[in-house]
DNA sequence: GATTCGATCCTAGCACCGCTAGACAATCAA
DNA sequence: TTGATTGTCTAGCGGTGCTAGGATCGAATC
């Protein structure tokens, strides 16, 4: 059965290559660029070879987005646990949050913008997004206020967090006042 | 000269029924849909007459995005006109706005997460950008609070309505909360 | 009224896209 | 060694945005 397990192996480490690949090339060149053939070309492996690994592009992005889930949660919990004080905690996982779509547009997308097939907000949501949504709650239910449910405030601070990381990669909003933004977001919306 | 000016006036004629024939497809089939060759067909010409009247299709989001800013500027007038004092008017700017984006989701798109080659938030920015900001500005200037700046408070509470509206239609977020979480933003963003 | 000539529009085609059928080669079991 | 199975590739489908070049048509001139 070693063959076997070899084999499995090798599949698994090229599975985690296309992967690795297709983030790459979308930050490097954005996810327009990547395109199965840009892909296939990259791994040294032919197209047919992507759909015995993913039923299309779309599963190619999902799974970008979930490694970009895990990280997310886990870049936020590493600030937060650093800072004491829910106040303080909060305003580093906005900033936190708001470095990692600038530092990951691509996964950022993957994640929030594009179609992965991926479910959210659900029962048979992938643990990983379930995850980096609870990383949010355990800092933001905190600071909720009295009456207000926890979920639903983080999900409000989460949207508002959403629209200037969009807002502003997407030229909408002038980069430069980010910071002061976040301060009145976190001023305002968190109580203490 | 009249048949000179016949002919630009048809030509103008032609060129709203392009905008309003994407914008229409887009409505129903969303962007994906919006191919040269399905809008060429709807408007019963051939490709490359789209092409002496935009650049590509990026120009005709562009258009697209430009007639939906008009619309929404309008839209968020008639509101809040209709309302008295700053924090109702407030609540009903936000409603418009979510509901703006609900009802006309390929025309947000256009606006806020396509690529429409269009400039925001700079001085060759075309007029109606600038005055749907406006419409906001007006509205959400006056209760900013004390020391913070008016476009500053606009451009944050936007940022919010705008992670509402992209989150939810996203199936990010699940559509049954967001009265809620408009009272939340209102309640705890704006100062009476 | 016939004829030129320029504007206008279409046919055909380019290089690319996501995706797949079917041929082929390598590997395994008997 | 043979036969079956697995894995991978080549080639190709119908689609995309976009454009070159030829046909057509109508206005202006003789």
């Amino acid at each position: 059965m070693s063959v076997r397990e070899r084999k499995e192996r090798e599949r698994a480490s090229r599975e985690r290559l296309i992967v690795a690949t297709a983030r790459e090339l979308a930050e490097q060149k954005g996810w327009d660029a990547v395109t199965t053939r840009q892909l296939a070309e990259r791994i040294e492996y032919s197209q047919p070879v992507l759909y015995s690994h993913f039923r299309g592009k779309r599963e190619i992005i999902g799974a970008v987005a979930l490694e970009g889930a895990a990280e997310m949660a886990a870049a936020l919990r590493a600030v937060t646990s650093a800072a004491d004080g829910p106040r303080v905690r909060v305003t580093a996982l906005a900033r936190a949050y708001l470095d990692f779509a600038e530092r990951n547009p691509a996964v950022y997308d993957a994640m929030f913008q594009l179609d992965g097939g991926l479910a959210f907000a659900r029962e048979d949501t992938p643990e990983p997004l379930k995850d980096a949504f609870a990383a949010l709650l355990e800092n933001l239910g905190e600071v909720a206020g009295d009456g207000v449910h926890p979920a639903l405030f983080t999900e409000t601070f989460w949207a508002a967090l959403h629209g200037l990381a969009t807002l502003t990669r997407a030229r909408r909003l002038p980069p430069e006042d980010t910071e002061r933004r976040v301060e009145l977001l976190v001023d305002r919306l968190v109580v203490v």
